[in-house]
DNA sequence: GAAACTTGTAATCGATTGATTACTTACAGA
DNA sequence: TCTGTAAGTAATCAATCGATTACAAGTTTC
């Protein structure tokens, strides 16, 4: 197989890994079982575990960034700010893309792997502010609303959805609509 | 000095650590050393680092709620919800205490450490629901506001506020008031 | 006053892990 | 066909870390 495609192959692995054990926790043995490969070859390709993981947070910033676009794009009926709101609850379906950068959000502190995750997070806020038009409070709000459902997701709270009547009420306010996505994790996880 | 004092002398050491470097990225020896006793000790003390850790979770949750509590019985002028939002940013004076749990959130997938974390979230959503007096979405909205607030200090986003006007613009919407509490956070880490 | 318990540490061990080295195999171009 | 390069792995190393053991010093209790 051409590198290329093996170096996706490698990131969506990655990708699912480390949204399950976070950067630390993460070994590259287990990233390199996931995408069918040896482990040293991880490490070739990426040089170091640090470098694969800023690789697969810029890869998913990436693909939120792609899908909001399109979201803003493709006017429907909704608003500009549902659309990319349906768009964000979707991403929860790529597996460890929304939680992989959560796990960086938490990662401050790290000199490299920090200003990454602030970089990313702040060109999220300049496209809500910019591109699709939103008012300070309105962003804001946007990514309050984004950073609940993340650690919703990280909670794997969706797990007591049907035990806990709490949990089916937050979620459902929560998740105004597409909860059917989040439900969807339930079950897959290992 | 007598066990007790040492405990709560290692747990809020450890509550800083775990702060800075996550449940994984964190090492004993290094908890040790910021609460000044041997490694072996807070192993010995604790059982396992997991323990710990839950204790800290625990603990961090108990200041939290006996914070959340004062707010709403001490009736100033202003809303039960503007009291109990204004006590939440004052607990991240606490070096690792916000985010200490948000480093618990993100690891629902851990059997044991998952389940505490869930039910810590939970307990607060009661709280909210029942003894404060939110509905649905009142408690929707204060948990994703919080939830912004430990990403931002996740980030260490104060850090760019003098330098990043998107960073000033997104904390003032983020922070109504008491954005004073997360600006003095800066400098004081290594 | 000595047995029993608590507080605390030094030394160390076994397991894990990121990274390196050396090697093999497949293939494209001259 | 010969050669160079890319794809890929087995073996292994050096460092780290959580945990254990053994031991020392102080305090309590009968």
């Amino acid at each position: 197989m051409k590198g290329d495609d093996r170096r996706e192959l490698i990131l969506e692995a990655a990708t699912a890994v480390f949204g399950d054990y976070g950067y630390v926790g993460t070994t590259t043995a287990v990233v390199a079982k996931a995408a069918g490969v040896s482990q040293p070859y991880v490490v070739r390709m990426f040089g170091t575990k640090q470098q694969l993981f800023i690789e697969v947070l810029r890869r998913a910033l990436g693909i939120l960034m792609a899908a909001f676009r399109a979201a803003l794009a493709t006017d429907n009926g909704e608003t500009a700010g549902r659309r990319i709101g349906i768009a964000y609850v979707d991403l929860a379906s790529q597996r460890g893309l929304l939680l992989s950068l959560m796990h960086g959000f938490v990662l401050g502190k790290d000199p490299v792997i920090g200003a990454v995750a602030r970089e990313g997070f702040l060109c999220v806020y300049e496209f809500l502010r910019t591109e699709a038009g939103f008012d300070a409070e309105e962003a804001q709000q946007f990514l309050s609303g984004g950073m609940l459902i993340n650690t919703l997701v990280g909670l794997r709270m969706t797990d007591d959805y049907d035990a806990d009547a709490r949990v089916r009420e937050l979620m459902q306010a929560a998740l105004p609509e597409k909860l059917d996505i989040l439900l969807a994790l339930r079950e897959s996880s290992v």
